[in-house]
RNA sequence: GGAGUCGUACCCAAGUGGCCUAAGGGGACGGUCUGCAAAACCGUUUUUUCAUCGGUUCGAAUCCGAUCGACUCCUCCA
């Protein structure tokens, strides 16, 4: 299978470090707030290359981390803490805030049909892996205390910004931000923050270099390197985390243990957007998951919107855009309940059938082009040319990466249809024979102001629940 | 100020030198079917057209340049 690396900028066959297995680290949420669907866009994307790899053969160990310190509003150590300002807003405690956003975020993905990650891991929970990793880089002399903080020294290392393709220089001439007076150099970072940056911080730990918390790339690095060694082979997140946090992570987890590299495959996803751009948790409207079921879609719909376009490409959505990925998702579903009614699936395919299924799976290998794959869903369940039975097989093989949950569509079926709506149906079956059309349409009226729909098919009526 | 991405038919979106007279979905319209609808199925919207202009090439949506427009990153952000 192919992948896009950031790294190389190019798309590289990819190789694991152990034959048939796969160690991939993905970054997660921090949880002082929900994630919008342009966050849930890139947990859809390293889902479906999960669901990819482990299509291709190999095991995947997905693991994630939930970030709940730490994660500071601005750089340097002028920001302050999304956690404890949350807290300070809502009255709650730090741990409850984190608690109730985690839980929330695990219900979106849940819905969203996103396999759980093998591991998920909490950075409260590392905070001694942090500190040893902030001891190794200190032994290694690639730290320095100042202003109490300490302080990653990028100088020390002879390829920092590699995987963002930084220019040192250009960026100090043309800096535009604020410099830290305390960095010897303005891109270096904060390992450990120690106490006194602000009054009340509640999330802190002792440490050998005084009571503090975690500088918020070390979290990653030290939970990575944990569940899946010093040399692993694929790291995903968003397109954004490149030039900062991704880039600080490298510099910081390779300076630790002296190899290279340490990831083998970046792979990041684009963003959503809007009319107006970004979707941002601070301007314009605050789309979440439970925004968009309050509008009538389905969790499932929005995954299918994200399949319809590229990873690698800047989505737009609009609600205009998430109804047509709903009617598309609606008919095909319609299409699997009437091929489950009809047959079951076949146990082999042939001809015309495996064809489209390599289409398919190579077009999801390459990687990832879902938009294409989808193409050759519809045209496959366009062809005459292959026995439903095999439609209905390669389907539910389809959505093993989809992830559709097309399992769980039901064959059509009568049975939860109330007495009083079939024999409303049966009684306007008798009017339509006796041509009393006056009769048998005030019932179709009334069938459809109960919430049914009558569909008279060459096999007879069929009744429906108006969604 | 610096770095980079994108602009495809009504909408979303693939395709990135010849098999493109541009996938697929959605919408709209027409037809078949029907007492009428709905659903389903078929067709049209899509023959030089891929922001605009110019260039390279036997050949360009695809490469190069300019222009216009949109966006992202360099600052917490998926």
């Amino acid at each position: 299978m192919k992948l896009y690396n950031t790294m190389s900028r190019k798309v590289e066959d990819f190789k694991p470090i152990e034959d048939h297995k796969v160690g991939m680290y993905c970054c997660g949420p921090t949880v002082y707030n929900f994630a919008h669907i342009g966050n849930l866009r890139t947990y859809v994307f390293e889902d479906i290359l999960r669901r990819t790899l482990e299509k291709n053969g190999y095991k995947v160990r997905h693991v994630m981390n939930i970030t709940d310190v730490g994660h500071l509003t601005g750089d340097g150590d002028d920001g302050e803490d999304k956690l404890e300002k949350r807290s300070r807003e809502t009255g709650k405690s730090v741990w409850d805030i984190a608690a109730f956003y985690t839980e929330a975020f695990m219900n979106d993905t849940a819905s969203l049909n996103i396999k759980r990650p093998t591991v998920i891991c909490k950075a409260t929970d590392h905070i001694k892996e942090m500190i040893d990793l902030v001891k190794s880089l200190e032994d290694g002399g690639h730290t320095y205390i100042s202003g109490g903080n300490v302080y990653f020294s990028i100088d020390t290392i002879d390829d920092y910004g590699k995987l963002a393709k930084l220019n040192l220089d250009e960026l100090k001439a043309g800096a535009r931000i604020s410099v830290d007076d305390n960095k010897r150099n303005p891109k270096d970072f904060v390992l450990w923050f120690t106490n006194g940056k602000f009054k009340d911080q509640v999330m802190v730990w002792s440490s050998p270099w005084g009571v503090g918390y975690p500088g918020w790339h070390l979290e990653c690095s030290a939970m990575s390197m944990k569940y899946l060694g010093k040399h692993f082979d694929i790291h995903c997140g968003g397109i954004d985390a490149i030039p900062v946090h991704h880039t600080n992570e490298i510099a910081q987890s390779e300076a630790a243990t002296g190899e290279k590299p340490w990831v083998d495959y970046w792979c990041h996803g684009e963003f959503l957007i809007n009319d107006k751009g970004k979707m941002s948790k601070s301007s314009g409207e605050f789309l979440t998951l439970s925004v968009l079921v309050d509008h009538g879609y389905e969790p499932l719909d929005y995954r299918y919107f994200c399949l319809t376009g590229h990873y690698r490409s800047q989505l737009k959505f609009s609600y205009e855009a998430l109804d047509h990925a709903k009617s598309a998702r609606q008919s095909l579903n319609d299409k699997v309940a009437s091929l489950k009614k009809d047959v079951s699936p076949a146990s082999t395919l042939s001809g015309k059938a495996e064809e489209y299924r390599h289409a398919f799976f190579d077009a999801m290998s390459n990687d990832l082009h879902a938009p294409q794959a989808l193409a050759v869903l519809w045209s496959m369940l366009k062809d005459d040319e292959v026995p439903d039975d095999q439609k209905l097989a390669l389907l539910l093989e389809m959505d093993s990466i989809l992830g559709l949950s097309l399992d769980k569509v039901e064959a059509k079926k009568d049975e939860s249809i109330p007495q009083e709506v079939l024999a409303l149906v049966s009684e306007r079956a008798e009017a339509k024979k006796n041509k009393d059309f006056k009769r048998s349409d005030e019932i179709r009226d009334r069938l459809i102001s109960m919430g049914w729909s009558v569909k008279d098919t060459p096999q007879g009526p069929v009744v429906a629940k108006i969604l």
